[in-house]
RNA sequence: GGGGCAGUAGGGUAGCCUGGUCCAUCCUAGAGCGUUUGGGACGCUUUGACCCCAGUUCGAAUCUGGGCUGCCCCA
């Protein structure tokens, strides 16, 4: 597939180290002919199954998965005033059957909203139907004018995990989203990324609905990716589309409704969070190899150690592991560097002087080496793993809290904006956010800020010197 | 949204200014054979490229225009 250079640029050089790693780890193949548009290979296809297979199994403790068409006719996309209008710009419309105009163009979905909500519509009758909870994980398309970048900014989403929820009412659907934002929240500590969780200004929020809570993971160069939305859509939509239903006494109520998404910007996270100079960094939970054994052939024992290697290998495999021999006709140390690269927690080493003295040598993705007895491996190895998994964590946690600051006033904040998120007190009014991102450079993320490392006290606007919230300012992608 | 730069084997590059010296340089990678294998092996043989479309010219990788694609900087 791709090949190696040897060396990457260094992750310091944030821009070329990520377009690098991308391609030379088998990520995405960039050289598609069409702007926005990238190819899946099979080993980050494999990092993609991982990590939504988990995210599944967390949707599918309290939601249906189900599956939408890719197109919505333009009548249903331009139901909902302000939805259409923050989208118009950057949907892709079908015109044509063949080479007869379409009566009604079809558009490729920007997102599902008006394409679930007319069903919704026959199919929520009464209270009974309610809670509703559904999610797809489809491909989506959208417009994009700005520069795109693999698993970043796409023309082509190909994997929008969208959750569409439908409430009786404002404060159910409200619960709902604080259990999106957990979900969200074990999901990401999983992939051993810690997040921000924010609501958007009103400005910002998602077209058509009451507001919108962000999830941000800050990438090392103190740029913001945002990496989750839940969104809580109110009745805008139940009353666009008539989601209606029968309440206990009898008469008809709008629904309430939340909406939640995920995209592949979460693998982007993980890369960009936990990645090095030498490649990737994969947590063992989503890793496509966890193991990797690498066996030393040394003159005449080729043999024995490789049927050694097999047993070991079908050990690990039955306690559950994801695990991969590698055979290949190589020097150790260039198999070393390119499983570094493709980010494997865990190598294996079996050579003729571990066979002898019944252990094997175990080297952690960070690089801590420790010899294990060959008893038990599979025991030890699990244990490693967790540990690696654990360091990981720890590592990007530390690496967070480094970049975020908290400013008293413009000209600190503007001191320490260079690639950090800063936090400063707003007082909400959206005149002092122009004020406030025209002098600093910078963007008005969110406020009603959620982090461990921001505290959420009062304090006055940095601008106006109002009272006001904390609010989070940076450069985002 | 505005500006800048670039496109040469699978990846990275030299050549471009000043058209002919280029059946295009070097590194890396791929294929075959052999010797090797505890941190990027070596020898021999071999494969493979001037983004697309026009134009200028006796002649274009090189100059001009357009398209497509990529990257960087600023808002």
């Amino acid at each position: 597939m791709a090949e190696e250079t040897e060396g990457l640029p260094p992750k310091s050089d944030f821009s070329a180290w990520y377009n690098e790693v991308i391609r030379s780890a088998e990520i995405m193949d960039v050289r598609y002919p069409v702007k926005g548009l990238y190819v899946w290979y099979p080993f980050g296809f494999a990092l993609r199954q991982h990590t939504y297979t988990y995210l599944r199994s967390l949707l599918n403790r309290d939601h249906e998965e189900c599956l939408f068409p890719l197109l919505i006719p333009e009548t249903s996309l331009a139901t909902e005033g302000e939805h259409v209008k923050g989208f118009e710009d950057e949907v892709y419309w079908v015109t044509h059957g063949g080479l007869s105009p379409l009566d009604v163009k079809l558009a490729l979905r920007p997102t599902s909203e008006t394409a679930i909500y007319p069903m919704y519509s026959l199919w929520v009758r009464s209270h009974a139907d309610l809670p509703l909870k559904l999610y797809q994980v489809v491909n989506t398309f959208r417009y994009e004018t700005k520069h795109t970048r693999p698993l970043i900014r796409l023309r082509e989403i190909t994997s929008f995990m969208e959750s569409h929820t439908v409430h009786t009412d404002w404060d159910d659907a409200n619960k709902q989203v604080e259990y999106e934002l957990g979900l969200s929240l074990e999901f990401y500590k999983t992939l051993g990324v810690p997040v921000i969780i924010s609501k958007r200004p009103d400005w910002d929020k998602f077209p058509g609905a009451d507001f919108t809570m962000a999830i941000d993971a800050v990438m090392p160069d103190g740029r913001t990716l945002q990496i989750g939305t839940v969104h809580h859509l109110g009745s805008h939509f139940s009353k666009a589309f008539n989601i209606t239903y029968e309440d206990i006494n009898g008469e008809q109520q709008f629904a309430s409704q939340t909406c939640f998404g995920i995209s592949e910007r979460c693998i982007a996270a993980v890369i960009g969070v936990h990645g090095d100079d030498k490649g990737l960094v994969l947590p063992a939970t989503v890793a496509p190899t966890q193991v990797v054994i690498i066996p030393i052939i040394v003159g005449k024992r080729g043999e024995e150690i490789l049927s050694a290697v097999k047993v070991l290998e079908e050990e690990l495999k039955g306690a559950g592991l994801r695990v991969k021999t590698d055979t290949r006709d190589m020097r150790p140390g260039a198999k070393y560097y390119h499983w570094e690269l493709h980010g494997v927690p865990l190598r294996v080493e079996l050579g003729p002087r571990d066979l002898d003295a019944g252990q094997l040598v175990c080297v952690n993705r960070l690089g801590v080496k420790t010899t294990i007895p060959r008893e038990n491996a599979a025991e030890s190895v699990a244990r490693l793993l967790q540990e690696a998994h654990d360091k990981i964590l720890e590592k990007a946690e530390n690496n967070l809290e480094a970049h975020i600051k908290n400013a008293a006033s413009v000209e600190e904040a503007n001191a320490m904006l260079e690639g950090n998120v800063v936090a400063v007190h707003w007082c909400g009014d959206k005149a002092c956010a122009d004020k406030l991102e025209e002098l600093t450079n910078s963007a008005l993320l969110g406020t009603e800020v959620r982090s461990q490392y921001i505290t959420d006290d009062e304090g006055c606007c940095v601008i106006c010197g109002k009272p006001g919230r904390k609010a989070i300012i940076g450069r985002s992608y």
